[in-house]
DNA sequence: ACCTGAACACCGTTCAAGT
DNA sequence: ACCTGAACACCGTTCAAGT
């Protein structure tokens, strides 16, 4: 394993078990027993350590949404616990831009690809159908509905909608 | 006006004119001709002023939906317009928990309303189209769609998903 | 009541210097 | 090739001091 690659695991373990905040290149550093300034001779900066992150997410969110069942449900139930499982690599990959030219080619598409099947090809469908479960997801995670919301009768209605079961 | 009143809004100016970054406590008070130190004699601190901004955002919001259409798609582009004339305020609230107790009560009920009466007073229909028109949104604020995307006819699918025209 | 300068513990990043 | 300490221009916040 590269020292780069090193980096970025290690970016994603404080990421996950201690929060954005927590994500400073001193931080980092300190994780790898080196100091901050050394880090730049294996990654470009901050900018590119969230880059890769933001891959690592598409490709993870990719495969769980490849292995789950056809349905519109099941395809539902695996973004959902999915993002649940990573919430701070699932916000940061969806909070910003993406650096689609530090991206490996086919990341994006393979990532949408079971969504897309999901509804026959239809593109247009296939983003409203992104939009409800990332909506979902999102406040969630952000903490906006009700405490005693009942998230999984959302879920169902949502799916519901589009013609699921 | 208030000084407190005259720091948010100054803040929203300046979230919105210049992005989340440049909304700095420093620049704040260089906004209102004064030092960093001296806007805590009138707010708490940077995270009162968000959750005034998250209130804001809330009211507009909400009166917003309570002025447009009766019908889903009304509601969906009322939704979508106020969100993209609004988009830092709009990632603000959206972003982070409601800080509740910060709220005048009603509030948050108040801009759900619209929603929640469109479809016929079920919470889990309404948080589900909650949750459409905010991942459509925060995806394209996020720029995560492609760049040629064509969200109108992903809007249009929404909509026609949950039965609107 | 309101504002100030100085200070504290942080950031990301650069760079000359060491091995 | 890899790491370091010192430094720069920033953060949010506290506090004693001024009017």
């Amino acid at each position: 394993m590269s020292r780069r690659d090193e980096v970025i695991d290690a970016a994603e373990r404080i990421l996950e078990a201690e929060g954005f905040e927590a994500l400073t290149m001193r931080r980092l550093g300190a994780e790898l027993s080196m100091r901050a300034p050394s880090l730049y001779k294996h990654v470009a900066g901050k900018p590119e350590v969230e880059a890769a992150l933001q891959e690592r997410a598409l490709r993870g969110i990719g495969a769980a949404l490849a292995a789950a069942g056809p349905t519109l449900g099941d395809l539902a139930a695996a973004y959902r616990a999915w993002s649940l499982a990573h919430p701070r690599l699932y916000e940061l990959s969806t909070r910003r831009p993406l650096q689609r030219d530090c991206l490996a080619s086919g990341v994006e598409a393979a990532a949408a690809a079971p969504l897309l099947a999901a509804v026959g090809g239809d593109q247009a469908a296939a983003r409203a159908l992104w939009g409800l479960a990332h909506g979902l997801v999102d406040l969630e995670l952000a903490g906006r509905f009700p405490p005693d919301a009942d998230l999984s009768a959302a879920w169902s209605a949502a799916v519901h909608a589009f013609g699921g079961g």
